[in-house]
This record gives structure tokens, C-alpha cells and sequence, in this order.
DNA sequence: ACAATAGTGTCTTTTAGACAGTATTTG
DNA sequence: CAAATACTGTCTAAAAGACACTATTGT
């Protein structure tokens, strides 16, 4: 039985107990988007366990940073392009036995939004030997025939999550414009929804709801060029809501 | 350079190399409603640190066990009762360094939602001396007047996160019927969302979203027993729909 | 001119919010 | 009886979905 007066007399004297140790890692899910289709960022993995397959990005969390510190440090290695705290969203933590099948290892996801011009050539980390972003249907698993590019250790199971996590996000919350520069259209916005979801939007009704949620864009007064034919669209930049009220309701497939 | 053949090779004689050990715990929110109030369970500490404060039920995760079994395993511990998997969700990874005085501690947190009725007399743990439901505007920090129960560690970062969560979850998952027995009244329902949500409804508006909410809830033909005066209410059980549509949502203080 | 895409307007249906009024119970 | 609570019905406004139509660009 503990006799201490206070809490700093019993921390003087304390001697941690045997417990189970753990390695615990934070791994970071990079979205963005490239002519159209949804992507994520991937390193090749040049050693066992998993050689040749690709994995999340990610490290180790060191002793004196949180999960989120570390995965914006892990971000910054592998991409030299610096997150706002607010676009640094943790998803979910894996803790399976045997995820790794070198060691127990508890692993932090964290999900970010990228715009497409922003990160110029991802950096390989240690273990890895090239880093890329890949289009999600070229992953097996997600796609119609299952084959393509391999994910290491349970990260089929981390972006799945991750790919909910965005559909769901991109309702309720402003994030959709993180996909993109600080100027946009909204034929560009629309095209954000339809990589994320999966499914074509109504331009018109689109357009209409965006507009109709006070705070989600702002006119800037230009118009945008023209990468195919067709009339030019209006451009706009992000509000400053942070709730979308009306959302903007996927009301199909869920 | 690592020159194996194939995956078993390599984990032959694979030897851990030095990395961060850390504990791994699981906490558990456990919500109820008592007399219309959210109450969450909560043990009393026996020992340094944060001596004679109030804390969430928890403690380490073994090595053979993901932090979800050891979530179940520790509320089954505390409670006596059982859950399903799909009542017990994951809120959280908490990491920030120090949030545990005498030594590094990664956690995540729990929430379930449990019956009023179901409960009975919570049993204390090993460093518990008791364990109690306390109405969640009993405890500092949750109320207009700033004193009441103390949270031990970060408990109340915790708990805030997770009557967000439950505040968010009742607007489009059917969840609410988890807070009440078998067969339930509409009014009995509504003031679970009042509990939660921390506002008034409507009666007449609520009930019938409830109802023209398909699969929500389904009439079982009888009333149920009245606790004070006015007309008795008609019986309803719990429908088989997963995601409410339309949603219950809450428009307001969002 | 024609194809392609952006943007406007309109109609219908669904849902939310407010609230008047009726029904049933207790004291 | 009055008070309290459950339930029904109705009106209005917000919002979604479908879709016809106009506007502006490139080829």
C-alpha cells in the first residue's frame, strides 16, 4: 500500500512495474488527386518483411513527441511539404497481434488531404526505395479484377478506412478544397467529390448546393482557363465555415 | 543489406532492434442514462497518482490481445456485462507524453453505450476502491460552476472527445435504442437524444421523424407504464437498420 | 456549325420546424 | 374537474433531385 503524502513524494520514489512493451509507430494515409482519380502516396519497401510490396508511410514514435508530432514529422521526411494541424486528421488505430510479424507493433493511422500541385517528388525514407503516389484503382483489393500494386502489413485495411473516413469528411466539413490550390472552380470542386465517392454528381445540383452553403467558397472574380473544351468556369477560393451547413449528402451507396 | 530469399527466411532469424517501448492501454467510456441524466462510469483511485480522483475504467492490453479485446475484457471486469463488438467503438489514440506521471503510456479510448437497467452494481479493480455511473454534470469541467468530481491523467480530454462521438453517433446510427431495454417508448427515446444532446426536442416533430425513419424503430402493440401523470405511451422495439435515413439530426449548437 | 462544358431556371418531392388541437391518463 | 403528457394534423420553408434550357468556349 502506497503511504506518500502527495502525488510528487510518490513519483520521487517510483519504480515502473513490469508491463508489456510495445513498439508503436504512426503510419499517415496521403490523399490527393491526379487528372481525376483519387491517390495515394506509397513507398516501395526494398527489405523483408513484405520486399517489393508498397506500404503507407511512416515511422516510429519517439519517446518524447505524440503520434500526431510524429506523423507531421514523417510527413515533412517523406513529402519536404509542411501540414497544418487541422488537415492532419487521426483516423484509427490498428493493434492486431502479428500486424507485423517481426514484433508487436501498435500503429496510429492519420489521414491528410493534398493538393495536387503541392508535393513535388516524395522522398524515399530509410527503408524504402521510391515513394509515389498511386491511383486507388490500380490497388488490389480496390478494384473491379484484384490485382495490382501489393500493400504490406494491414494497410489494405488502413486505407479502406481511411478512403470511409474522406467520403464521410467530405459532407460535413470544408475539407474537399484541401485537394486543391488556393484558387479553383467549381467543375473542380465537383470533380473532388466524384474521385472521393466514386460516383458522378449532377453538375447543375452541384453547383447549386455549393452555393447555396453559405461559407464553403467565395467568388474571386476570374475565370479559369481551359485545359479541354468547353466554356470557361468562374473561379473561387475557400470560405471560412467550418461546418457545412446544408451539408452535402452523398444519399447514394451508404 | 538483407539478402533473404523468401519472408520466412528473413523472420528466421530476424533479432528486434532497439525501438521505443511503451505501455499500451485501453479505456473505456461507458455511458448510461439514469433518472434523464448521461452518466458515465467512473472508479475511484486508491493509490498515486491522482489519488482519491475519479478515472476511467481501463488497463494494459496484453500481447496476445488487440485493444478492442482488451476494452471488452476490461468491462466485462468492471461491469459484469457483456457487449456486443458493435457497441463498443473506437474513440481515440491518446500519446501525449506525461499524461501518465510515471511513465510512458499510449492509450486507446472506448466508447459504449449500456441500458440503464442492465448494470448492476459495477465491481472495482485491482486499484479501484469504487466504482460508480456519476451524472456527467456532476464532474468538473462538465458543468456552468467549475468544481465536482476530478478527472484523473487526461480523463476529461477523453470524455469530452467521446460525448461528441455519442452526440454525433445518435444522429444517423440507430444507437440510441442501446441506451434503453427491449421495448421502449417513443417519449422514452426522445429523452435519450435530450440526455445526450443537451437540449430540448420538439415531441410532436421528433416522434414523427422517428417514424418515418424506415427500420428505426417498430411498434410492438402494446403501452407501456406510466411514472407520472399524463397519457401512456405505446411500446416500441428496436428496428434492424443499420444507418438511419433520413437522419435524426441535431441543427442546433453545432 | 458543332461538340463540349459552364451556368440558369423551374418543377416536384422530401424533410424540418412551428404549432394548434385532440386523446388519455393521474390526482 | 384540472394538469400533464401522448399523439395527430396542418401549414410553411428549406433542401434535394430531375431536367430543360441558355451561355461560352475550342475545333
Amino acid at each position: 500500500m502506497s503511504n506518500y503524502e502527495t502525488e510528487e513524494d510518490f513519483l520521487k520514489d517510483y519504480k515502473p512495474k513490469e508491463y508489456p512493451s510495445n513498439a508503436y509507430t504512426a503510419d499517415i494515409v496521403i490523399l490527393t488527386i491526379k487528372d481525376g482519380k483519387l491517390c495515394v502516396l506509397l513507398v516501395k519497401r526494398g527489405g523483408w518483411p513484405y520486399k517489393d510490396c508498397y506500404a503507407l508511410p511512416g515511422g516510429f514514435v519517439d519517446q518524447d513527441e505524440t503520434s500526431e508530432m510524429a506523423a507531421a514529422r514523417e510527413l515533412k521526411e517523406e513529402t519536404n511539404v509542411e501540414f497544418e494541424a487541422h488537415n492532419l486528421e487521426q483516423l484509427k488505430t490498428y493493434s492486431t497481434p502479428g500486424r507485423d510479424p517481426r514484433m508487436r507493433v501498435i500503429s496510429t493511422a492519420y489521414l491528410v488531404f493534398a493538393p495536387t500541385g503541392l508535393i513535388g517528388t516524395p522522398v524515399a525514407g530509410d527503408d524504402a526505395v521510391e515513394a509515389h503516389f498511386f491511383a486507388i484503382e490500380d490497388i488490389a483489393g480496390f478494384n473491379s479484377n484484384n490485382d495490382g500494386i501489393r500493400l504490406a502489413f494491414d494497410h489494405s485495411t488502413i486505407l479502406a478506412d481511411a478512403l470511409e473516413r474522406a467520403a464521410s469528411k467530405l459532407e460535413d466539413l470544408p475539407v474537399a478544397t484541401a485537394f486543391l490550390d488556393g484558387t479553383f472552380t467549381i467543375p473542380e470542386l465537383r470533380r473532388v467529390y466524384e474521385a472521393v465517392w466514386g460516383f458522378p454528381l449532377h453538375a447543375s445540383n452541384f453547383r447549386r448546393k455549393v452555393l447555396n452553403t453559405e461559407g464553403f467558397v467565395e467568388p474571386v472574380g476570374e475565370v479559369g482557363k481551359n485545359d479541354a473544351s468547353g466554356r470557361v468556369a468562374e473561379l473561387y477560393k475557400a470560405g471560412d465555415v467550418r461546418i457545412l451547413h446544408p451539408a452535402i449528402l452523398r444519399s447514394k451507396s451508404r
